[in-house]
DNA sequence: TATCAAGATATTTTCGAAAATTTTATGAAT
DNA sequence: ATTCATAAAATTTTCGAAAATATCTTGATA
């Protein structure tokens, strides 16, 4: 098994590059909710010059992880409750769609792509374990990597984006409020059990199971981050 | 009654202008599909540096409208009969969705705002009339607001912002594929009472007259345009 | 004629500095 | 002390040119 990559047969740009780092520190809270993107913390950040990162923070603000407003520059997008639920509602519900979609339409890849999903994510550092910045980003990739191969069948690259991005939103929630989270600690075993009950129902083709176990499996972890807005509101008012 | 504005008060930057007069081009088909979007082309039809000129290109291709490969450039993004139908699908769900909650959620003012905005697009240019482009723009954005108004009491930011890049993506495949369509020319009348029927079902908070209405209002151009799908391929593999 | 390499041209991407704008600091007047 | 105007500083935005890359042309070779 070789993780060696090949030089990059489509080669990207800088401007993507820096997107994709950005992206990635939003998402993990390493950037926090509203603070000022300046050109001058981006360019050391990130080692590039402006116009890469300009076009990084246009990209960004397009798909409102960031905001910009006039003259002032950029800001990480701000949290909030109104947000969160929104963002909780209508995943809730593009995400049952994409399910049915999938369970409709997947072939035998797809379901040989979800038992690969959840292999690789069985193969992370184990829960329970304290993990490193390294491995939480490689943790949450394959979690990601996980729940998108259950949609990926669907056919529709627009419900699949939207669940994506919707995704990617929740996930900064997530790992903002709720650090440590069930992810990467904890009752770990629970998870997996969880996990492999999802590749499970998916690839029997069960519609009903489905929808009932994705929606267990979020909303456990949404009652716990709507609890925790209280203290974070307080932490941020206090700055 | 004026059409007066103060001068912005929250300045714009040049990059936000550029993005504004090319999304615009894009979906009036004005840039064509597949076009190559050259920096000297864009430099000139725009009368801006490459800088605001690739922020714009970075939040179009974020949003579809345009893609962007490696060092190669952009270009307008291309057209096919399964992202219509996508299009199409996904936008039926989610507008119905829209529909119903604005409906449960629409206060006076968001009744109000339906009226106004229906008011302003039976005061464009009459049916039948063939308009010049300004004209024809005008008269999109009041449809455009108009069908915005009756999902903007949803109150769920994501879910209007998905409706409107869905509606902005098959406006410019309506006026690609069909041209001096129903909304711009043509059945005026047949196509007023319907958005007068609209106005009044939502008004009237009957779900199901809404979604029934929104439905057969869509699938009248919709099988226009697929009708028109192989016209338009020819067209195209011919240059 | 077809293929390939090397050079020439066109184009995209990036950098560094200038211009424009916003924010902060300073001091006078009420 | 507060408000207001003015100047100074900080910051964002934009431009123009340089660097990097891709594409096209030419001509030699088989």
């Amino acid at each position: 098994m070789s993780n060696d990559r090949l030089p990059d047969p489509r080669p990207t740009t800088q401007a993507v590059a820096v997107y994709d780092l950005m992206r990635r520190d939003i998402r993990s809270g390493a950037l926090e909710p509203g603070m000022a993107l300046r050109t001058e913390l981006l360019k050391t950040r990130y080692g590039s010059g402006v116009s890469p990162t300009r076009e990084a923070l246009a990209r960004l603000a397009a798909e409102h992880f960031v905001t910009a407003e006039g003259k002032k520059g950029f800001r990480v997008a701000p949290i909030s409750i109104e947000d969160f639920e929104e963002l909780v509602s209508i995943r809730r519900e593009l995400e049952a769609r994409a399910l049915q979609l999938s369970i409709a339409n997947g072939n035998d890849d797809w379901e040989a792509q979800i038992v690969a999903a959840f292999h690789r994510l069985t193969k992370t550092s184990p829960p329970g374990h304290i993990l490193n910045a390294i491995e939480e980003e490689e943790r949450e990739r394959r979690h990601r990597d996980f729940h998108m191969a259950l949609v990926s069948g669907c056919r529709s690259r627009w419900l699949l984006r939207f669940c994506e991005q919707l995704t990617a939103h929740l996930e900064r929630y997530r790992r903002i409020l709720n650090p440590q989270s069930a992810i990467s600690t904890g009752d770990g075993k629970e998870i997996e059990d969880e996990h492999r009950a999802l590749m499970t129902v998916m690839i029997n083709r069960d519609v009903d199971g489905a929808i009932d176990l994705i929606e267990r499996h979020r909303n456990r972890t949404y009652n716990v981050i709507l609890g925790r807005f209280e203290a974070y509101r307080g932490s941020v008012a206090a700055e």
